[in-house]
DNA sequence: CGGGTGAAAATGTTGGACGTATTGCGTCGT
DNA sequence: ACGACGCAATACGTCCAACATTTTCACCCG
């Protein structure tokens, strides 16, 4: 049998993995709506030609992947589930910490990432933001500058920034910044002197140019400020790209 | 009795669930290594006090979070498994879809983020691209242009995008803007006539900006590219400031 | 009319049996 | 001695049939 190696035969998968893998279809694809409910196990098991048994291990592992949520007693059942966009941001967050941690990902790569992800969200910001934005953001910068305890500066700085994220109106960009930003945060807990001063006032010059509509200065003033986070918090990095 | 509703009962958690959990947190915990192998199936059946079918099932779980890998046969068995940036991102492109499926997150989100993911990246692929990454690129926009089939020139785009993204060399990027790019693949299946060879021919546009090193061009370039594509799979989008 | 009660429907769990992939060793032939 | 073939052993993969448990709802009775 010719069978060579460099001819790759899809290989084989089990019942239950290919069980898994086409709800999974059905479900991403909209045919199964969330909330909807699954045909019982044994229907599945039927529908498939499957036993019931290795229907449940598909199950479990969509359960798993909080694709369905299963319920017992009469009414009970398998029914798509329904994810709130916290949900899944708090999964990013704690993802990304276990990755970062076990050096699967690089700080820089963090560090760099939020740069590239909050320059564009300031630029929307600054065109989409609305009257309560702009007032939420003036007392956070208010409050900051105000705050000489230094223990919750910190703090309003990343308040800042989320209110800043939310003002963007993208909760697909919220979604996958909020993680990022709370993550990058324990990083910078014993600055130099001066350091959350000068970080108010970037603070103060990001939102008046979001105040102003203008995004290109908006984009401008986050990188700068940004760049000068990464530089205290990181000081090793040497990209002159960014 | 007085078991009142304000006192929180621990609910009572299927078998496979606690077996499940405990096995977690085993392996999060460290007391089983990456790579360790776990008794065998009966073992683990026996320890915990339940069936084999109960332990499977519980198996089935870690094994869509990513944490075991089970292998067959003689010297198989189930195996601690090392988490890797690509489950997080599966789970980020399966919670994307449900999100936006259900409505919890609009397609116009989706896409608008799309193109403040995808141009930084572009930007910074132009200054990070190595010799493979061009050629590579250069591969998919020839493949592209050859085929005329029609079938897989939805899938070479894809795989452009995909390619371009790799070159940009940020591992948080690549995890986050993965999924959405994958989400958005479907919703264009049934173009009208001359739109893959527009796309192809922005492709290589794109590709020739990354290869001169010019940032700003290439971000200018990605940036029609992905409002064109945008117009024509969501027509009703109507926001001047993209 | 209200409340207890049991039937019904679904998942949860068990035990056992057999199928199948993979490895490794032992035997046989050269 | 050495290699190829094949069989045995092992662990996961799959099925089946039955019973347990949870939950709801309709029915019956006071």
């Amino acid at each position: 049998m010719p069978l060579d190696a460099d001819i790759d035969v899809a290989r084989i998968r089990p019942a239950y993995d290919q069980v898994a893998g086409q709800l999974k279809l059905l479900i991403l694809n909209g045919s199964l709506a969330p909330g909807e409910r699954l045909p019982v196990e044994s229907s599945l098991g039927a529908a498939f030609g499957v036993s019931r048994n290795t229907v449940r291990e598909a199950l479990r592992m969509l359960s798993s992947a909080g694709l369905v949520r299963t319920e017992r007693g009469v009414n009970g059942g398998t029914f798509v589930a329904q994810v709130a966009p916290e949900d899944v941001s708090d999964y990013l967050e704690s993802r990304l910490g276990l990755l970062v941690s076990s050096d699967s990902i690089s700080a820089a790569d963090l560090a760099e990432a939020r740069i590239m992800l909050e320059v564009p969200c300031a630029r929307q910001a600054a065109l989409r933001r609305s009257e309560q934005d702009l007032a939420d953001l003036q007392a956070i910068v208010d409050a900051e500058r105000d705050d000489h305890t230094g223990w919750s500066r910190g703090e309003h700085s990343h308040e800042f920034h989320l209110r800043l994220l939310s003002a963007t109106g993208n909760a697909v960009m919220e979604l996958m910044l909020a993680p990022v930003l709370a993550i990058s945060r324990p990083n910078m807990l014993q600055p130099k002197p001066g350091t959350w001063d000068a970080a108010n006032s970037d603070h103060a010059r990001i939102l008046d140019a979001v105040r102003r509509g203008d995004a290109d200065l908006a984009a401008e003033v986050t990188l700068e400020h940004l760049r000068r986070v990464r530089d205290i918090t990181d000081p090793a990095y040497d990209d002159s790209s960014n």
